[in-house]
This record gives C-alpha cells, sequence and structure tokens, in this order.
DNA sequence: GATAATACCTACTATAGTAATAGAGATTAA
DNA sequence: TTAATCTCTATTACTATAGTAGGTATTATC
C-alpha cells in the first residue's frame, strides 16, 4: 500500500469534515483554506468521495460537502482504499491468496506480503475518522473504543441524509 | 510501502541465489530461466544489487553472480529499502516523526502512518532469505528462529569474498 | 426572476515512475 | 585468440501523479 497527496489530502479533508460536522455543509474552498490543499484539486478528490458515497454535496449558493456517515462508522482502510487502492505492499489480498495455492516456488514469499497486509488492514480496519480527531490517547485505548462503539453509536445521532434537513422536522 | 515488479524480481533473484549457494556464481541467463523473468531487465536489477553490496559478480567466462552474505543475515526489510525505498505508507520513518512533532492539526494521522510502518517493519526486519527458502514452518516458529540465529550463523559457515574463491585454499 | 454563489464537468499539462528492450563495450576463463 | 560473460548507455512505451483552467449547471436569496 502506498498512500498518496492525492490520499493525505482525502484524509485531511475528511477529517475536517469530521470535525465541522454540526455546521451542515462546508465549502470547497473553505476545506482547502483551512487545510491548506490545492482547490482545485481538492474539488476532483471530492467528487470522488461523492460518488463512493462518502460525502453528499449540496449545489448552488449555501451548498458545500459534509460526511454521509457518523465519524465512529468511517474507518481509515475504506478511504485509502477508495483512493489509493488495495492494502497490501504487492497486488491484492485476493490474488495473493491465489498465488500461495498457485506458485509453489514463491509461496513463502506471496506469504509474506499477505502477512503485511494484514498487519496493515488490522490497524487502519480498527482505526475512525473519530479516533483521529479525538484528543490524544493511548493506543489501547483507542483501538479498543473503536472496535466498541464503531457500530452503536450512529443511531444514538440522530443523522439524517442531507435531502432531509429541515423537511423532516416538520413532517 | 509499495513492492513493486522490480522488485519482486529482485526477491524473487535473491531466492534462487539462496537456494543455489553452493553453487557458486550462476549467470544471469540462468536465473532468468529459472525465475522466469526478463533477462535485461534481470540485468539492471542485478547490477543495483550489486551496487549495494548484496551480491557480487564475476565478469567475463564462467562469470555470474552469488550473494555476498548468508541468507540467514539478508532481512527482506533491507531488499525492499533498497529497490522501492522506505516501508511507510506514506514518506518514511523519519519526516513522519518529524510531522508528529510539528503538525499538531495531523498529529494522529501521520502517528497512524508510523504505526503502519512499524508493524511492517516488525514482519519484514524478522525475516530473512533463508526463512523463505526454508520449507513451510509455523509463522512463530519462524519468526523466533531468525531472531535467534540470524548474527550468529554467518561467522559459522566459513563464507568468504568471490575474490578468495580457490585461492584461499592453498595459500 | 435576476443575481451571485456554489458545485460539476471536461480538458489539458508537466513531470516522474514503471517496465522493459537494444546494442555495443569491457573483462576473463579456457 | 575466442567465446562467454557482465557492463554501460540509450531509447521506448505506457501509466500514474499532481496538479491547472475554464466553462456549465444548480440553487438560495433578494
Amino acid at each position: 500500500m502506498k498512500v498518496s497527496q492525492k490520499g493525505l489530502y482525502a484524509l485531511q479533508s475528511l477529517m475536517m469534515l469530521a470535525r465541522h460536522r454540526e455546521q451542515g455543509a462546508i465549502r470547497i474552498r473553505d476545506i482547502a483554506y483551512e487545510e491548506n490543499l490545492p482547490e482545485k484539486f481538492l474539488e476532483l478528490i471530492l467528487v470522488e468521495l461523492k460518488n463512493a458515497r462518502m460525502v453528499e454535496s449540496a449545489r448552488g449558493a449555501k451548498g458545500g460537502y459534509q460526511l454521509r456517515r457518523a465519524p465512529e462508522d468511517i474507518r481509515i482502510s475504506e478511504i485509502i482504499r477508495l483512493v489509493d487502492g488495495p492494502l497490501a505492499p504487492f497486488g491484492d489480498a485476493e490474488s495473493l491468496r491465489a498465488l500461495i495455492d498457485r506458485d509453489v516456488e514463491h509461496r513463502a514469499l506471496y506469504q509474506l506480503f499477505l502477512e503485511v497486509r494484514d498487519a496493515a488492514a488490522k490497524i487502519l480496519d480498527n482505526t475512525t475518522l473519530a479516533d483521529l480527531i479525538a484528543g490524544p490517547l493511548r493506543r489501547g485505548a483507542r483501538i479498543k473504543r473503536t472496535r466498541k462503539r464503531s457500530s452503536e453509536k450512529a443511531s444514538e445521532l440522530g443523522v439524517l441524509p442531507m435531502g432531509m434537513r429541515g423537511k423532516a422536522s416538520h413532517e
């Protein structure tokens, strides 16, 4: 796995959106300014994140971007896979498993690659956007909290899709 | 970290040289044939490995390549760093540590990257060429053996630089 | 309904990295 | 001397990376 500059920008933008979650839609320009990112490049990244249904956008005046899910439910592994591809250092988990089965000569090598992938996946699957924007915590504590709370928290916060803002409240 | 095709070829070549260690210098053509690698591309890779003092070459007829160190002493991390750069998913360990100190806003993110790097380094530092060419072992066993024997084994085998083959024996 | 603010879309550029291939030159064992 | 090697320099084709530019569509607000 290699995280590109673009991947870094995606992660930083999403962290920013997570921090400003209560403020509704945030303009591209504000994200770019606060995170110090090239605005036009960021545009392309946000479209990609939108197509992957990780954020949603509002067009026109007062438009902008916001997260579609609670930060507790967005794993860092998901973001990296989306922007920069598989976590494995070579190929992806599936093809590595196939090679381990078929290529007897190099089995040990591919197994090693898979070990590295699994180690990365373990860390990145168990860390969410919420973990990254929280204050500093001991590593053990962070991972434990994610595992415990990641699924259950979203339902507690009354998170609604953007189209329902305002409308749902008076129906 | 990303292992390129070139990195894979390097690893496969070195595993092959490790397997044929007792046979002295091996021709590029034979490595390419046995490992099914593009010969001219392999040439360039071997020069790189030679410049890094990981293998040594003999020119002219009966020439070829061989390892300069015992397979027990060649860590996979070293090979990957050589050919494909740092193990970290973004930047390198040093610059990540610097960012963790300086960039307060993104500290948690860089710390995460460093965790991933450390996990990969732990695996790849503790696996050697010897481990990869040995028969299948349980993972725990492999790592334990490497840790125990990596340094002490080289001195037991009478490993001599290539220039000394034959000569030293009758001096 | 006009206007300004915003996201959206298409195209383009520049640079570097990847994965080779080609061929002539230098060195050495036999 | 010669054949077998490694060595060196160039070149090619393709893809990825990291942006920039500018017009188009949509929407809140007045």
